[in-house]
DNA sequence: CTGATTTTTTAAACTAGGTCAAGGGTACCT
DNA sequence: AGGTACCCTTGACCTAGTTTAAAAAATCAG
């Protein structure tokens, strides 16, 4: 069953019993996506809770000159929304975009916070989850601090090894805030420096 | 009381019982911080959760050349921590300072998973508590996507007025990503400007 | 396999913002 | 009242990263 996968997940953190299982795995939707195709537009409402089973996306804005701007990437065996949007019920700034083909399991608001009732421990699941969703963006900002574009790259790079080799190189550029050509003269660099 | 303020706190997100409030009050305690003195220094556990009464605080990085990078600003009735170091007991990266005289309530890690224990609903309160944050650390990402500095200083004096005011403009400017002067020269421009 | 789209690289001119250095203002401590 | 520490401003010069444009390389869909 596809929906193994987020039991797997809760698991990490605490255990579930067989009933808390299926009452959980219930109210998911398992939708397939290919490359390019959106789980969330900007002005849209996030309406749902994203687990991604296989796959990769990644969260962007649009700035005022029409330029992208990657905030998060999101690949296998990790959850997406706009946390934003979907506790407020406003509309999003942000999209959420296939990289790859992919799959995922959707469960809504409504189900959701029913199933909060239901099985109380999702609360301090969910809790520490977001906790390291904090965390993970709090580096983010950190990171930035790095003065140099190439020491960002480097921190990347270590950071996010796996996930790098599957991402173009323009998505990553995005994401560290500099221009594709600056990133390709930053490579560039680094090769004739070894 | 000086605790009452985290029970009206608590009780903007759900109603809290009497027995409940002294469960909950019992373990916080008071300290008085004069200006410029510090709650956390890079390099140690935060070993608490602070809830400021009244005063201001500011939570800032430093780079390797150096340089502070203030990620956000706490004035009264808000909490602070640093959860990276906070939830993994690791080395803290960050530093937390007041910026004005001010007056906290503290609890430390033990107690506070005591009284989520105790108090089970904490678990709920402390969730919608870190979406809250976490969306505040998202705006602030993308709020950095808003190209030019001045862009980013008139967004800031808009979200942040009453702090605005109360902020040396050092601090703004680091916290804005920017130097003090350059800062200066953007103040000056928008005074020619109108 | 092939044409079409996307990605990466190069290079030259340009600009937002940084650096350094110095002067003046303001607030607090004693 | 006077000193010390902090804060704000200004100017001249410098550099990391952008822009624009164009071509080479890689990847994808049919």
């Amino acid at each position: 069953m596809p929906t193994d996968a987020i039991i797997r997940f809760l698991e990490n953190y605490i255990p579930v019993s067989e009933g808390e299982k299926s009452l959980i795995q219930a109210p998911f939707e398992e939708h397939v996506l290919k490359r390019r195709q959106k789980l969330l537009r900007s002005g849209e409402v996030c309406k749902a809770y994203t687990f991604v089973v296989s796959g990769c996306f990644r969260m962007y804005g649009v700035d005022d000159r029409g330029f992208e701007h990657n905030i998060q990437f999101v690949a296998e065996n990790d959850w997406i929304a706009d946390m934003a949007s979907f506790y407020t019920v406003k509309a999003s700034l942000l999209n959420i975009e296939a990289l790859e083909a992919s799959r995922v399991l959707q469960i809504g608001q409504a189900d959701l916070y029913r199933l909060y009732e239901e099985v109380p421990k999702l609360n301090r699941i969910f809790k520490v989850m977001i906790e390291h969703k904090y965390i993970e963006l709090q580096n983010r900002v950190l990171q930035n601090f790095s003065s140099t574009a190439e020491q960002r790259y480097l921190d990347f790079l270590e950071q996010y090894k796996a996930l790098a080799n599957r991402l173009p190189n323009t998505q990553i550029a995005s994401y560290l805030g500099i221009t594709p050509e600056f990133l390709s003269r930053i490579r560039k660099n680094m090769q004739t420096k070894r």
